[in-house]
DNA sequence: TTGTACGCGTTATCAA
DNA sequence: TTGATAACGCGTACAA
């Protein structure tokens, strides 16, 4: 009975049963202090009334909006989509609301959302970065405040905060290494952006592998690009028309491969006998292609769910928590586009 | 310089500027009624100080929330992700924010979730309804208090709202004709749970036009599943083993569509000749897998845009806007899986 | 052009 | 166990 009949408050509940808004919070909250009669009838009655809490005021009042805002290039990928899924998870089951905003790899863009989600006052933020971010006082106010600030997967040593991330390193160096055990002596590389972590460690470890079998690091076999399927086909196509073109290709990412394959096959190279390929993500469309592609698995989903809980635990036990860096494992999923007989496969062009 | 340094308020740049908060706040919101050196000065000064304004106070002042929320089944399917970005796109670019939330089809979980961001006071809710769902009262206070509420996708008659979705019917209608077209005459449907509107009408569309082609219609060709890989090799499985199995296959999505081509080719069938396959969907797995996958497509990206485009004219013009119902075209994408003779009809074919 | 005073709906503090 | 009061930070009707 209030000024307008849209909104139910505490108030109009407190009227009702003449007691007083203190009192309805309370019950409403299941706070000690409220007899159990009490908070049954304020509850019964504000069922009946239909009230519905303000969180908007609840969360003024409390300086605090049990929302976690997430920031990510770009949603629809299928490794982006298992992140936020993965998020999402972990942040519901402990009643905190995701916004979510994509880039579009624009550093402009990443500007304009980290300002404003800081003003919708998010409790925790989580960040893949923009491919075109190179620098970061976009998050100074969060990091000044102590907001929990977690970097995920596109991290950068310059941003000073809990990261969760794969040893790209690792996994590159693992997978260019899986290549030479099947057999291959020419290894190129399909790369990305060097100034993102991600790329850059895959491509690190490519060479270190190389190195370490003592194989010769040829830099006509490293392309870089945006790793779309249409740029894969045409490092593929540069690829496959070199005078001594290679034997095996390490993607950095599964479209790239999967292209690489398409086209390889297109040109009647065999894969993997002729070619063998190896892609990163473990994309669905990893298990389609034909031959089923080798890839490195990357626990998207894992990594959101860290990731969320990582900032729940900062608002549990406020700033005691350790600064944290997780880094997630990773394995070659081994399928059928570098499984070569090495018996089969000895017809090498050039023998080292 | 008030009680704690973590925010700065208006009223810290008042005090400096000896001015009102009123002129504060105007000059931020460039209100045409404050002098140009004071808003200059206002800004100024705002900057130097590091404000950042709080849209939780802002928000409930002015009982808005600049934000949409969202509730879909799953976030990691190609066809959700692509919706959900679509929102996004259209959200920000009017200065929202996106609130999403998965139900994984629990009606449980849907409930819940709706309850959350009421609470939160979203300004318009787009929903794709959960598998479980068949009763809609945790939408009422959304209805009753004129918040915009649109339902994509999954929709349902009974939750009266705004709805933007393909026709399901006329795409399952024209899929099987396109099997039809191809030669087949004996056409099985993989489908889905014939509550939802998508999946039952997929199926009339099926049913319909194999009466308007006077082919028979066969109980045992018809299967039920959630749509899974691993159902549409099990629902393939079957069929194949009938006594009298089908020349052709019309999936409800892509997913079982594809698990069928590869189980048909994995027991020595030739797609096409041997049995057609048509998807739903046009995601990324349908142009990989061998032969392409012929499919529907579906614009779950516009949807996205629609939707919110639809939410925000609700707030820009308050509610003249006219209830309205979006239903978006789909065309079939000829491809490899259903070629078996040269067609002259007016379909466009796309390898995309 | 600027300022005063109040309210948005809730919760924390202190007193009873 | 309950209540009165103030406060969270901002926006706005009204007054100056």
């Amino acid at each position: 009975m209030r000024k307008n009949n849209k909104g139910i408050t505490i108030y109009d509940i407190a009227e009702k049963l003449k007691v007083s808004p203190t009192t309805v919070s309370r019950a409403l909250n299941d706070h000690h202090s409220i007899s159990k009669e009490t908070t049954l009838s304020v509850k019964k009655l504000a069922k009946k009334m239909g009230y519905r809490p303000n969180s908007v005021a609840s969360n003024l009042r409390k300086n605090k909006t049990n929302t976690i805002g997430v920031i990510v290039p770009l949603i629809n990928r299928p490794f982006i989509a298992a992140l936020i899924s993965g998020i999402e998870d972990t942040a519901s089951q402990s009643d905190y609301n995701v916004i979510i905003s994509q880039t579009y790899d624009s550093y402009k863009k990443e500007v304009a959302t980290a300002h404003t989600l800081y003003s919708s006052r998010v409790d925790g933020l989580i960040v893949s970065l923009a491919m075109e971010t190179r620098q970061y006082d976009h998050f100074h106010a969060f990091l000044e405040n102590k907001i929990p600030l977690i970097s995920v997967d596109r991290i950068a040593p310059e941003l000073e905060t809990d990261c969760v991330a794969i040893d790209n390193h690792s996994a590159g160096f693992k997978a260019t290494e899986h290549l030479i055990e099947m057999g291959c002596r020419r290894i190129a590389h399909l790369g990305g952006a060097q100034h993102r972590n991600t790329y850059r460690g895959r491509q690190q470890g490519y060479l270190d592998a190389l190195k370490k079998h003592n194989l010769p690091i040829d830099e006509r076999l490293v392309v870089h690009s945006k790793l779309s399927m249409e740029e894969g086909r045409e490092s593929t196509k540069y690829l496959l028309g070199l005078p001594n073109p290679p034997d095996g290709i390490f993607s950095a990412n599964d479209s790239a491969a999967v292209s690489a394959i398409q086209y390889a096959k297109l040109k009647g190279w065999h894969i993997p006998q002729d070619l063998a390929v190896i892609g990163f993500n473990n994309d669905p469309i990893s298990s389609i292609i034909e031959p089923q592609l080798t890839t490195i698995s990357h626990p998207a989903h894992d990594m959101g769910k860290i990731a969320a809980q990582q900032i729940l635990r900062h608002q549990e036990y406020g700033h005691i928590v350790q600064s944290q860096n997780t880094v997630l494992k990773t394995e070659v999923i081994v399928r059928d586009s570098t499984q070569r007989k090495i018996t089969t496969s000895s017809i090498h062009r050039n023998s080292a």
